[in-house]
DNA sequence: AGTGATTAGTCAATTAAGTGACTATCATGG
DNA sequence: CCATGATAGTCACTTAATTGACTAATCACT
């Protein structure tokens, strides 16, 4: 029941559709959650039902028109509640760390392909959350913003995006560097 | 399907038995995955049923019997299948970053205080990967142990682990330092 | 002799998440 | 003028994960 809190926050910035949410949910951003657009889709009408986002219709000539939804009172009192119950540690769970606990027993050219490819596409998060770093602070220094920023939530969130795509990215490229250094020297099977 | 997988890669070092597996998946170390005890003897039996493991039963005196399951030939060969697909990007899923990013909107004390208790936690996971990383290892230094150790798998898994366990106590501490600065000085309300 | 913790495992039910296909409208490029 | 792609959204189905309760033995203690 934490895909409703992480809509409730990502509709306290701006008023959004859901195929908006679903973009920013799903390839790129997605910070602080990830999400599948029809998730999405069926908790904002589930949302909506419960009276913690309210949507109003906006025509469009030039696209197809969309419902925009923002966080009513009742949502942000739903969110204040959440945000003081205590949640479980998020675990790591990733299908390539499974194949890297596996590398001694398995082939591990492809293993060591799909931990570059890791790395790159770490490498375009790193470029993609340094760039909404930037534009979120403006022309403030990063200490000046959080300081005196008036809407850092979504700034902190990226920033530990910004680690963890780091802490991926160089991971990967040291793994790859062992294992190809390994295959090389060992001459295995 | 990747929990089958992580059972698999599991269950290449040592024989389990549900137990141990559950013990080593649960809390503390899942360094590569996590799932709850239903879920691994859940899988484990399917895996048993596919023929991919084969379980034996030891018979104990002063404890309840158990069954030990050791990966089959068969197993091996779908572990590398698996291994030489494709995986999609592992994302984040948290819900202390929910809150963290609607920090401007809600009670900030209560965050504060999850934050410092996550940091915490971070901290002994942080201890408990050192000293696993010490153990596999052994005498030797890291370097020569990636060269040339034997089963170097898990020691890799166990790194990415202490990392994302660093960057998340970090950035707890961060996040923290920063909305308490800010509760004092902005007085905000 | 009884309580609680540890080992070992199971069953039922619910919720969350992922897969795949599908309908529309309009805009742009070739 | 037709294909591609973006916008905007929906439906049906399957698989994965979580919640919660439950059995049964043995050990460590008080």
């Amino acid at each position: 029941m934490a895909l409703r809190h992480a809509v409730l926050a990502a509709l306290l910035d701006e008023e959004l559709s859901g195929y908006q949410l679903a973009k920013a949910f799903d390839l790129g951003v997605a910070n602080f959650w990830h999400a599948l657009p029809q998730q999405l889709y069926a908790e904002l009408a589930r949302l909506e039902g419960e009276g913690l986002i309210s949507g109003r219709e906006v025509v469009q000539d030039t696209r197809p028109n969309k419902r925009l939804f923002q966080v009513t009172e009742t949502g942000l009192a739903e969110l204040e509640r959440f945000a003081a119950t205590a949640g479980k540690p998020s675990f790591i769970r990733d299908d390539l760390l499974v194949k890297v606990q596996a590398a001694d027993h398995v082939d591990t050219d492809e293993v060591i392909a799909q931990l570059m490819e890791r790395a790159a596409f770490a490498d375009a998060k790193i470029e993609l959350f340094g760039g909404l770093l930037r534009r979120m602070r403006g022309d403030r220094s990063e200490e000046e913003f959080l300081r005196h920023g008036e809407r850092i939530g979504p700034y902190l969130t990226c920033l530990r995006g910004l680690a963890f795509e780091r802490g991926n990215r160089d991971w990967c490229h040291q793994s790859a560097a062992i294992l190809r250094e390994r295959r090389i020297s060992h001459v295995r099977r």
